[in-house]
DNA sequence: CGGGCTTTTGAGCCAAATCAAAAATAGTGG
DNA sequence: CCACTATTTTTGATTTGGCTCAAAAGCCCG
């Protein structure tokens, strides 16, 4: 199975064999890293660019009353730290949510192949826009709908993410977050999660059990949420691989 | 007074004398636009490069419910689609909400400038990333303040990025936005906008009448949000700037 | 099989919503 | 410059979604 960053990047910008092979070999490490462990801290200058190869992480700021918001999820081809250089430091920390496997580029090394590789430049920017589209959806998410509607939404975000990395074959995926790290996602308390979940359940939507999430009918869900997954811009179905 | 793009762009990167006039007469357009007009649909591709000279716009999406969310301020000097030709569709519109001058760039020109200036390049990189920081501080606020915090903090950013432009001289702004508007933007309802107002004013916090905002204590207001500049990546002091 | 986490349930409470109307402001045309 | 509208702002009364506090039940693993 090939690299989920490079699976995730050619729904950006069309990526030679050359650039495929010289983006895997930069990956110069990857170290399995516990659930709940802190990866980066605010403030921090991190010399690589980190990478989640699989697992879920975050990012997350605290508040000075012990609140904690995760403002987002970063699932398997997902950069943690790509703007580090241009931004000087984190204004904002990266936690692992759950057992995860983290891979290391040199940021040298990656800012002088994207130098020689324009598209591969483009397929970068191209995530970070993302993220920033993903940013906006989920204010809206917090902004303007109620808790089931919420959490529901987030399901249909994970699930269309898993899928353009193909790691949510029919709709059934690891998610092996806690119903805490939800509600701090959700922006909501974690009774209330609880209870949100159970509505969805009763509904028929979703089944969570065992850190496996499986989405009933994508279409149900979806329509339940008000999601259009245009904000994700995976242009059209997910690429299919040969392998 | 020098073109609030440029005084912004400054902050991201020491841009040469060539470079400053050189994005200054790119800017062929100058268009004054009325309160509460729409500048960019969801979905269009808008040709030039749209930027904010005088006045307040923002990016919001509309809900089937007829909510609407507001995702972020455009003050003077901040772009509304750049990201467009990498992501090749807006997911989100622009409109004013005060009384605006919008200037235009064209796009290959901006593009041509840009490859023979990596400095330049560089600070436009820079403007995105911290669009995309201002909004994970919005989903904080979002998530986790009480909406008189809420507000307020979103007072003390606006006070930060306008004195960044030079438009905040002893913490007075023109900000002429209805309650309606603030209350789509902090996520609430126009009503409990106005009694978080007067709370607001009670304590001494603010004035806001005639469309002046005033924040009478900088560090009050600063410390009653929990606001904390860095995720402006302001790097130090406001430049200054010789006339 | 016991200790620690996560999930679930119950009861009471509070921040913010809704609904409705009055007061104040800002435009607009005569 | 003023009357006439239309929009904003403000106030009041009521309802509610989601919170807090507290405890029970289930689960994971050594």
């Amino acid at each position: 199975m090939a690299n989920p960053l490079v699976r995730k990047l050619e729904h950006g910008a069309p990526l030679s064999d050359e650039e495929k092979d010289a983006l895997a070999k930069l990956m110069v490490g990857a170290r399995p890293v516990g659930a709940h462990e802190d990866l980066i801290a605010e403030g921090d200058a991190p010399e690589h660019v980190h990478v989640v190869l699989e697992g879920f992480a975050c990012r997350y700021k605290m508040l000075p009353d012990g609140g904690r918001q995760i403002m987002a999820w970063l699932v398997p081809g997902d950069f943690c730290d790509l703007h580090v250089s241009l931004l000087g430091e984190m204004d904002h920390a990266i936690a692992t949510l759950t057992p995860s496997v983290i891979a290391f580029l040199p940021r040298n090394g990656l800012e002088v192949l994207a130098e020689d590789h324009p598209t591969l430049t483009r397929a970068l920017w191209w995530a970070t826009l993302v993220d920033e589209a993903v940013l906006r959806e989920w204010l809206v998410n917090m902004g303007r709908r109620p808790s089931p509607q919420r959490i529901a939404h987030m399901f249909c975000e994970v699930r269309a993410r898993l899928h353009a990395v193909d790691l949510a074959p029919d709709a059934i995926m690891e998610f092996p977050l806690s119903q805490t790290d939800l509600a701090d996602s959700a922006g909501i308390s974690s009774v209330h999660v609880n209870r949100v979940l159970q509505q969805l359940r009763d509904e028929g939507l979703i089944t969570w059990r065992g850190g496996v999430l499986q989405v009933l009918d994508v279409g149900a869900l979806e329509a339940f949420a008000g999601f259009d997954a245009n904000y994700l811009h995976l242009k059209g179905p997910p690429a299919s691989h040969a392998h």
